[in-house]
DNA sequence: TTTAATTACGTAAACGTTTTCGGATTACAG
DNA sequence: CTGTAATCCGAAAACGTTTACGTAATTAAA
C-alpha cells in the first residue's frame, strides 16, 4: 500500500505502458483481452477508481450534470429530481443541484459559475419571477441544456412539458359536469407558458360551455401564505363560486382552510380540484381531485434527452417533448 | 477573441509569466499591486474563469461537497440543504447532492463513489432502515465528514443534533398540563439515535408525571401510508388516548384523517401534537401543536463545522453540537 | 515469397493549473 | 563600496489522465 493507487502504479505492477493500462480500462478495441483482464483484476485488487480531476482535464467531461430549479421543497420538483437522478445514475453522472428560490438573479449567478466546465450539462425548471428571455438566449449556444416543466419556448433546445392546456381544459370539464357554474381560478406561474396555458385551457373550457371567466374568480397566487387564506376566503364571501380550480399545489392547504373557516362542505358546497403531486391528497378530508403531472417521469425524460445531446444523438428528434397529466377524480369533485 | 482564455493567454497579453498571473490571481504577497490590478482587469475584461478541473488536479481542492440525505421531499431537509448552500455559496463551494431514499446500500454506493477526490467533504444524515456503524467507522477517517440530525454516536466527527430528549419531554409535559392521562406515541425513526431519544424524552416524562408508557398506546411507523392511517384508527377504537404525539411529521396526515374519519374532534377529544417543520402546520384545522427543529440552521451549522475542518480549523472544539428545537403551542393542544 | 493489413502495445505530448525554487532588482545599513 | 534583506517575478515540474502517433509482431492477401 505504498502511496496512492494510479494508473501509473497499475502500470509499473503489471509491466506495462499506463497508456496501456488506460486504454484497458475504457475497454478500448486497441487492447486485447487478456490485457484487460490483467489490468481488470488488480485495479479490483489495489481498490482503484480514476482521479476525476485528471480525467476531466484531459477530456473535458466532468460526468457531472447540474439542477438548478426553483425550490426542493415541492413534490413536483423533489420527484423531478429522482427521475433525473436515476438516469444520471445508470451513465455514471453525478448531480449538482441549485436552488434558485424563484430569484432570476441566482439563477443567472448559478448558470454563469457553471460555464468554466464545471458540468458538462444543465437541466433547468426557470424559475417564476421574471421572464428574462434573452438571457437563455445566449446561455443555450454556450452549454448543453434541457429545460423541463417550466420552459422558455423560444428556445432551440429539448424542453419536456406536459399537456397543460388541454388537462386543463379536461378538468375544468369535469367540474362543469358535476354541475358547477361559477367556477373561481387560483392564478399560479402566471409569467410562464405552463401558467399562461394551465388558464387558458381553463377559460376555453368555460367558454366552450356557455360559461365566462371573470377576473372577480381569479385569485392570484401571494408569496405570503396567510394572504392566499385570505384572498380565498374574501372571494367566498364576495362571489360565492361553486369550485375552485387550483393551478397549483400551494393553494390547497389554504383552500381547504378557508373552506372550514368559513363552514363550507367539500364537495357539497364547494367542488375542489388542483394541480398537485402530493401524494397525501388521497388522505386529505375529503380526497382531493387532482391533476397529477408525472413529475418523476419529466425528470427521467429530461435527463434522457441531456445526455441524447452530450453523446450527439438524437439531432432529427422532434425537441417538444409533451407528457400526459392524469385526472384523479375523488372526494372532493364527486357528487 | 482567438480560442479558449485561461492564464496562459493572459500572461501572453500582459507579457508576464503564467506563474505571475496565477498568483496574482490568487492574491499572492508575492506579487506588486500594480501587476495584481494589471491581472484583475485584464481577466474581468477577458471574462476568464480558472478551469477546475486543472485547479483541482494540482491542488487536491474540488471546491465542491456532497450532501447525502435520504430524500429532498421533507421539509426538514430541503430547509437543512437551504442551510448547507448558503454556507457553501460564502465559500464558492458547489453542492453535490444524493437521495438515499432510506437505503443503506445506496448510502455506501453514493459515498464509496466518492472518495476518489471528487468532493472536499460530505455533510450526511444516515438513512433509517439499518444502523451500520461500522461502515462509518472505517470511512470518516478517509473523507472529512458531518453528520447532522441524523447521526452516529461512536464517530469522532462533528456532529450537529438538537435536544430531541429535552424537547419531547417538554413537550409531553405540555400535553399532561393540558390535563391528558393517555397519550399515545406515534414512533419513528426506531433505529436511530434520535428516534429513540424522543421516545425516551416522552417515556421519562410520562413516568415523571405518574403516568406509564404503553406498548400498546405505540404506533410503529410504516411505509405505506395506507396502513399508518389504518394504525392510528385501530389506535383510536382499541384505546381510546387522549393525545397523540406523533415523532416525524409524516405521520400528521394520517392522524388529521383518523380524526375526522372517527368524528373526533381536536383538541376536544384528543390532543395532536408532531415533530414537523412544515409551514403549513399552522393552516392546518385545528392548527398543528409542532416541535420545530431549527433545521435551516443546522444545515447552516453542519456546513460551518465542514468547513472548519476543511480549513484545518477548530480541532479543539466541541464536536458534539445541539440546537434548540421550539415548542410552537397551536390550537391542536388547546383547550 | 512479398506485401499489405491487422493487432497490440508504447512514447510522449497535452489538458490548465499550482507551487517550489531560484534569480534579478532594489533599498538600505554598515 | 560591500553585504544583507526585502521585493517581485519566472522557469519548470508536477497533478493523473487521455490520445495521437509510431512501431513491432502477427496475420491475411497477392
Amino acid at each position: 500500500m505504498s502511496g496512492e493507487v494510479n494508473i501509473k502504479r497499475l502500470a509499473q505492477e503489471l509491466n506495462i505502458s499506463i497508456a496501456t493500462v488506460s486504454k484497458a480500462l475504457n475497454d478500448s478495441y486497441e487492447i486485447s483481452l487478456k490485457t484487460k483482464n490483467r489490468v481488470w483484476t488488480l485495479a479490483k485488487e489495489l481498490n482503484y477508481t480514476p482521479n476525476p480531476a485528471a480525467s476531466n482535464l484531459r477530456s473535458n467531461k466532468t460526468k457531472t450534470i447540474a439542477v438548478i430549479i426553483p425550490c426542493v421543497a415541492n413534490n413536483f420538483f423533489s420527484l423531478a429530481i429522482k427521475g433525473i437522478e436515476e438516469i444520471a445514475r445508470q451513465y455514471g453522472y453525478h448531480v449538482l443541484i441549485y436552488q434558485t428560490h424563484e430569484d432570476t438573479e441566482m439563477e443567472m449567478s448559478f448558470t454563469n459559475s457553471l460555464l468554466n466546465g464545471r458540468v458538462d450539462g444543465i437541466l433547468t425548471s426557470v424559475s417564476s419571477n421574471e421572464y428574462n428571455n434573452e438571457y437563455y438566449k445566449n446561455l443555450v449556444n454556450k452549454i448543453p441544456m434541457v429545460f423541463f416543466d417550466r420552459v422558455y419556448e423560444e428556445l432551440d433546445t429539448f424542453k419536456v412539458t406536459t399537456d397543460d392546456y388541454q388537462i386543463s381544459f379536461t378538468a375544468t370539464e369535469h367540474l362543469i359536469e358535476q354541475g358547477c357554474t361559477k367556477i373561481a381560478y387560483l392564478y399560479g406561474l402566471e409569467k410562464l407558458p405552463a401558467g399562461r396555458a394551465r388558464f387558458l385551457g381553463y377559460c376555453d373550457a368555460l367558454q366552450a360551455h356557455g360559461l365566462l371567466a371573470a377576473e372577480d374568480l381569479v385569485v392570484h397566487y401571494s408569496e405570503d401564505e396567510a394572504s392566499n387564506l385570505q384572498n380565498i376566503k374574501t372571494l367566498f364571501q364576495e362571489q360565492a363560486p361553486d369550485a375552485l380550480f387550483s393551478s397549483i399545489e400551494e393553494f390547497i392547504i389554504p383552500a381547504y382552510s378557508a373552506c372550514q373557516e368559513l363552514q363550507l362542505q367539500i364537495p357539497k358546497d364547494v367542488k375542489i380540484l388542483s394541480f398537485c403531486n402530493m401524494s397525501s391528497a388521497k388522505l386529505l378530508n375529503p380526497s382531493l381531485t387532482t391533476i397529477t403531472q408525472p413529475a418523476f417521469e419529466i425528470g427521467n425524460e429530461a435527463a434522457k434527452c441531456l445526455f441524447k445531446v452530450l453523446n450527439k444523438r438524437g439531432i432529427g428528434d422532434d425537441k417538444d417533448i409533451v407528457l400526459q397529466s392524469t385526472l384523479i377524480k375523488r372526494a372532493s369533485t364527486g357528487g
